[in-house]
RNA sequence: GGUCCCGUGGUGAAGUCUGGAGUUCACGCCGGCCUGUCAAGCCGGAGGUCGCGGGUUCAAGUCCCGUCGGGACCGCCA
């Protein structure tokens, strides 16, 4: 973290220097310094110490305690910078060899005692309380610092962006509505009542159209919007950052977007992180059962299907897919009720059950299992898992068998369950996940396969063949950014041709009519020379909460919404006034009643 | 739409399982003392509709039902 610049703020009328960049060289100069009064402590009728805030940091101000300042008071303190007595340092504070003496003491507004303690103290208030009073949560140095991290990204991103040529272009925030993706908040209509506008829930429509324009890149720090339910990673509204390239491959947009986003992680850390690695789709679920892979932690998971080829027991012979996880060093930590509610956790998330393992010491210093299952289990499937998992005594060794898919998303959430480091430890590890399938599912009711990413994305090149006859197996030209466990963004080669835009639309089983009423005022223009392109967007919110530390996003807003997507402070939504529903054509129902 | 956790002076917690006077602890606040502290120290004081509503009971912060608010997660987020 540049710290240092966050110091460098140029004098003003009022102050010659913030509190927190006070030090040793100093010494001998008088200086003005603004800020809150942190904290007090006084030491009899003419002698007080007054700690003044400002968002470098706190001075320590030696003041005449007649002066009455209180906690949070707006003072402005002019006095002497000189070194503190001989064993009166404060090695914990970055002022702390120095203090400001011969004090004139100037309060220019003072305050009510805060509802809660400006400093870390404040992390264990209820959240809530904090929102209500974010004006106050903001002015703690953590909140402090998280807004100064994100600002260091945006600005390193739009350095970033415009090194490569990319031009910000602002797209609209009243759009139409679309029929696809995610629910949009609606916006009414004045002149045309009962018609409306949707906020964007991304700028899909409009940086696709530039590249149609010639903008040949495009990048925007873009705010979506949402009407989805709220979670740690997730609020109505977020920032991304939007960009959109052409004449590009998929590597081409990778570079890109890998050199902004090891920009803006150089700009937060101090570090820039190696090149961000790949890994296809198809290996990221096999080795760690999510799209999501968190790199941080080993407990891989490991194939077994082969090595029960020959089992007797039932629940292993008939099923396609089998793996296995060790977690190690854990087995004693789980007794009968942790381990049957693992075996649950493992049903809920769709497997038929879970089989658990506790690795002991056998016979002439081989592993054996303490097992349910262990007496079906033959000597040679046991030195398998055995060796294959890596297991030493002590460890506990969880096999699924199943479907491929059910099997590896399964073992995947139970790593991530017992295995998963908190956001701020560890390294960060980047990956590029590629090769996502063409088609997920299958629609309930058509049959027809369902788009991964969205009905515009180039398939890859590799599986055009395929297209037709095993649309499954087709694999697509979309790519996701994750970070420690956390998807940042997705993106994707567009399609550009109408020919193979019209094979795509008939495996979706969509018809040319219903193609055109539904995405024709997207696809239209295309027919005016659209250009071979490719874009991105990613998360800025979640980038900078990981950078920062933050388990949660709210922590990195600075007025962010609660789960139940009110805003305690303002209080909103609320209710407005029957002549602005009047006058916008609209008219609210009573709440349904309660059965 | 669903599952789970939480709600006690301004703040954080204990008390709730096993009902018995608004009880306790820390911080903050107010007043006093205090000339080298630094989350100062010492003495004194004020401050609560135990989220809200209903029920059970001689008696409810505590048990039951409902409801509101906050959080984590599932669904959802092409």
């Amino acid at each position: 973290m540049r710290l240092v610049a966050w110091l460098t703020v140029p004098a003003t009328s009022m102050r010659t220097h913030m509190c927190g960049e006070l030090r040793r060289e100093h010494i001998g100069s008088t200086v003005s310094v603004c800020g809150w009064v942190a904290r007090r402590r006084e030491h009899g009728e003419h002698l007080a110490f007054v700690d003044v805030r400002d968002h470098a940091g706190v001075v320590q101000c030696v003041v005449d305690n007649s002066v009455d300042v209180r906690s949070e008071y707006v003072v402005r303190i002019t006095g002497i910078v000189r070194e503190r007595p001989e064993g009166t340092v404060n090695p914990n504070l970055p002022t702390g060899e120095i203090e400001l003496g011969e004090c004139q003491v100037e309060i220019l507004r003072t305050a009510a005692p805060p509802p809660f303690p400006i400093d870390a103290r404040a992390d264990e208030v209820d959240e809530n309380i904090r929102l209500q009073y974010r004006y106050l949560d903001l002015r703690r140095e953590r909140m402090q610092k998280n807004l100064r991290v994100r600002a260091a990204i945006n600005s390193a991103v739009r350095a970033s962006m415009e090194a490569q040529g990319f031009v910000e272009v602002e797209t609209p925030m009243l759009v139409p509505s679309t029929p696809e993706g995610a629910r949009e908040f609606l916006v009414p209509s004045r002149k045309e009542p009962g018609s409306f506008y949707a906020l964007p829930q991304s700028p899909q429509l409009f940086k696709q159209l530039l590249m149609v324009a010639g903008v040949d890149r495009y990048y925007q720090i873009a705010r979506c919007l949402r009407d989805e339910d709220l979670r740690a990673d997730r609020q109505y509204e977020f920032m991304q950052l939007d960009a959109e390239m052409s004449f590009v491959n998929q590597d081409d947009v990778l570079g890109a977007i890998s050199e902004a986003v090891l920009a803006a992680a150089e700009a937060a850390t101090g570090e820039r992180p190696p090149e961000i690695e790949r890994m296809t789709w198809h290996d990221a679920m096999n080795r760690f059962g999510v799209d999501k892979p968190d790199l941080r932690f080993g407990i891989e998971l490991t194939e077994l299907t082969d090595a029960f080829a020959a089992t007797e027991f039932k629940a292993f012979a008939t099923a396609p897919s089998i793996k296995g996880i060790c977690v190690p060093g854990v087995a004693a930590d789980y007794g009968r009720n942790q381990l049957d509610k693992l075996t649950d956790r493992a049903k809920s998330l769709g497997a038929k059950g879970l089989v658990w393992l506790k690795a002991v010491a056998g016979d002439d210093l081989q592993i054996a299992f303490e097992s349910p299952v262990a007496k079906f289990l033959s000597a040679s499937e046991v030195e398998a898992v055995a060796t294959r998992l890596g297991v030493v005594e002590g460890d506990l060794v969880l096999v699924v068998a199943d479907e491929w898919e059910t099997t590896c998303e399964v073992l995947g959430q139970l790593r991530n369950d017992l295995g998963r480091p908190p956001v701020h430890e560890g390294p960060y590890r980047y990956v590029w996940v590629v090769d996502f399938p063409m088609f997920v599912g299958r629609d309930a009711e058509t049959g027809a396969p369902k788009p991964g990413h969205h009905p515009f994305t180039q398939p890859h090149p590799d599986d055009l063949d395929q297209l037709e006859t095993d649309p499954m197996s087709v694999r697509s030209q979309a790519y996701d950014l994750v970070l420690n466990g956390w998807e940042l963004g997705s993106g994707s080669i567009r399609i550009h041709q109408s020919d193979l835009q019209r094979r795509i639309f008939s495996v979706l089983g969509i018809s040319e009519e219903e193609a055109n009423r539904k995405f024709g005022f997207f696809l239209n223009p295309f027919d005016y020379g659209a250009p071979p392109h490719g874009g991105f967007a990613f998360g800025l919110d979640r980038l900078v909460a990981i950078l920062a530390g933050e388990e949660n996003i709210r922590e990195v807003i600075a007025y962010p919404k609660t789960q139940s997507g009110a805003d305690p402070m303002t209080n909103s939504p609320l209710p407005v006034a029957a002549a602005q529903l009047d006058q916008l054509g609209i008219r609210v129902l009573p709440p349904a009643a309660k059965g």
